[in-house]
DNA sequence: GTTAGCAGTCTAAATGCAAGAGTGCTAAAA
DNA sequence: TTTTAGCACTCTTGCATTTAGACTGCTAAC
């Protein structure tokens, strides 16, 4: 539905203020800083409608407008200014990538720790390019009699782990090495996963490196989710509620409800926004943008901060760090 | 001062009624719970005598007792029973620890993991070793092109670090490791940093290699203790305060902060407990345990909780954990 | 369609009161 | 000298009441 001029203005106002106080605002407030044309008569009668149409609230009957998170949808769609980083945040965005970045990892914990920086906000990066990511190659050394290493390879960069894979010469660790490469190379790395069975029942003899490989990346690939800047959103006024602060933690420092969070928001490709996510979670907002890069490899970041939060800047941040690893992911 | 065998008695009803409850205690509780056999006046007149020792404080007028710092300190010395854990946690501990740990960072990890999941706390991990660890062999391995692969192993566990050392040959970077091999086998894994000077002007053909791998490794090291169970002491009625609980996780994930909290407290060698550390975390306690591994080198283990902690418990199952570390470094 | 004006509602802060908890002191008992 | 009973005193906590102030929603006039 198409909201009059006046009304969007009145939204904006509603929305704006309250993104800037946290304050739920009178009519009278509006008219002074916003709409000095109109009585506060006329801004009420506006505010009724806005109400009616579930864009705005009441917490009681003598208490100002605040936006519903029906309202900061639509401000954050249709009404809200783009904002432009100034070229200061934009090198120091991109000094954070300069330096190659060779494990999957890396790009991880730096796209989180650079968003986190640029937007003072906690955020996440979940790189779902991990599953799919291709494998090249897959090699095994020897560190110690019984721990080696192993190595696997892929476009998008490394992964090594130790291993306990007993006393197993170089030779047939090569071996080994080399008969997985066949069968991986060219495949995601969830295949790795995927074709166990089929795999330790094809190879008898290496059954049970493969295995042992196998669970050891499995093993590591469970930390899907880089989170950065938890400490920072501790400092907003509504995180003063313990029992929201405890619940903003508990989703920060858990990738099992984070995931599906954002790989929710994140189906489409683009910027989505999600406000109030989580049940319990009433007072966060995920702002998460997901790209593909290498073609089909989807790479998700997020900003997430109070519902209140400045999601203009949220997005230009996002924006401006996807662009920065697609270019250096597909230079290679 | 040696305190009378009444005194404390009473010291150790009002620390451990403060343990279980948080309430400050009145005469007359200690009384019916603790010391049937005199009267509440005369429990009131060694309340007051151990108040002036600093034992003890009053909140207000009309209030119970609780114990200070000091109180807390003189009972975790002197008035503590000591708790022995029951089979089936010594047996959850060591489960944890079944399966061969390869890498320095799996020690850690693990390590946090249980002491935190056993006795319900946070838990913080300071592996000192790892700066001493004696290094055995140096390998650098070809991933791609510009990407390549440094193995460090020590006596300890294995190091594995991605690098970009730009495009060299398998068979000069066969040298570079043996060369640094030679140089510094048997020698402490910061002596990598210590000698980063002479070995760049002694070796000035691999110099640039050498200069990479340092810098990796060193970066590798800046994440030097493990934290585990941070959600865990946020359920502890003393974190209802905002601010306090702020402080408490701030501390937790902040290495910097913590770092000379655990080296501080693990001066000596054993079991060391410090109460309300740091300055504006009046409400944390930990509970350090160091040990010396292999000879000289140190392992630090703690508890990070708020003051009324159970600390025989976390005593205990810090000990069992080292205990068992020891068994693990030393049996290789 | 817009506005002024006002009654009505709700919050938030201040005030006062009563009940209860626990101490500190005193004087008597052991 | 140590212990105890008893009581006055202090402070907290919870509750009810009041008051001032902030906004709205409605009505009637512009």
């Amino acid at each position: 539905m198409k909201l009059s001029k006046r009304k969007e203005k009145i939204l904006k106002a509603v929305v704006e203020s309250n993104l800037s106080s946290g304050e739920p605002i009178s009519s009278k407030a509006i008219q002074q800083e916003y709409l000095p044309d109109v009585s506060s008569a006329t801004i009420r009668n506006e505010l009724m409608s806005l109400e009616e149409m579930g864009y705005l609230t009441h917490l009681h009957t003598s208490s100002g407008r605040v936006p519903t998170t029906e309202g900061y949808r639509k401000y954050v769609q249709e009404l809200m200014p783009t904002k432009k980083l100034t070229k200061k945040e934009v090198s120091q965005i991109q000094s954070n990538f300069t330096d190659k970045l060779v494990s999957l990892n890396d790009i991880m914990v730096r796209s989180a720790k650079t968003i986190s920086d640029a937007c003072n906000y906690a955020s996440v990066v979940y790189f779902g390019a991990k599953d799919t990511a291709t494998i090249l190659q897959i090699k095994i050394m020897t560190i110690s009699d019984s721990t080696k290493l192993v190595v696997v390879a892929t476009d998008l960069g490394v992964i090594s782990e130790m291993a306990n894979l007993g006393e197993v010469s170089q030779t047939e660790l090569d071996e080994a090495g080399r008969i997985m490469t066949e069968i991986f190379a060219g495949k995601p790395l969830s295949s790795l996963e995927d074709q166990r069975y089929r795999i330790s029942k094809e190879l008898v003899k290496y059954k049970q490196i493969f295995e042992t490989i196998i669970d050891t990346i499995a093993k590591r690939d469970n930390t899907k989710i880089a989170v950065a800047g938890k400490e920072k959103i501790m400092d907003y006024p509504e995180f003063e509620d313990v029992n929201k602060l405890k619940n903003a933690i508990k989703l920060l420092d858990n990738d099992e409800k984070l995931l599906p969070i954002l790989k929710n928001s994140s189906s489409g490709d683009g910027v989505e926004i999600s406000i109030s996510v989580g049940g319990a979670n009433d007072d966060l907002s995920i702002v998460t943008a997901t790209y593909k890069i290498k073609g089909d490899k989807t790479f998700s970041t997020g900003v997430v901060g109070p519902v209140r939060m400045d999601y203009a800047k949220a997005i230009s941040v996002l924006k401006e760090v996807s662009d920065t690893i697609k270019d250096i992911t597909d230079k290679e």
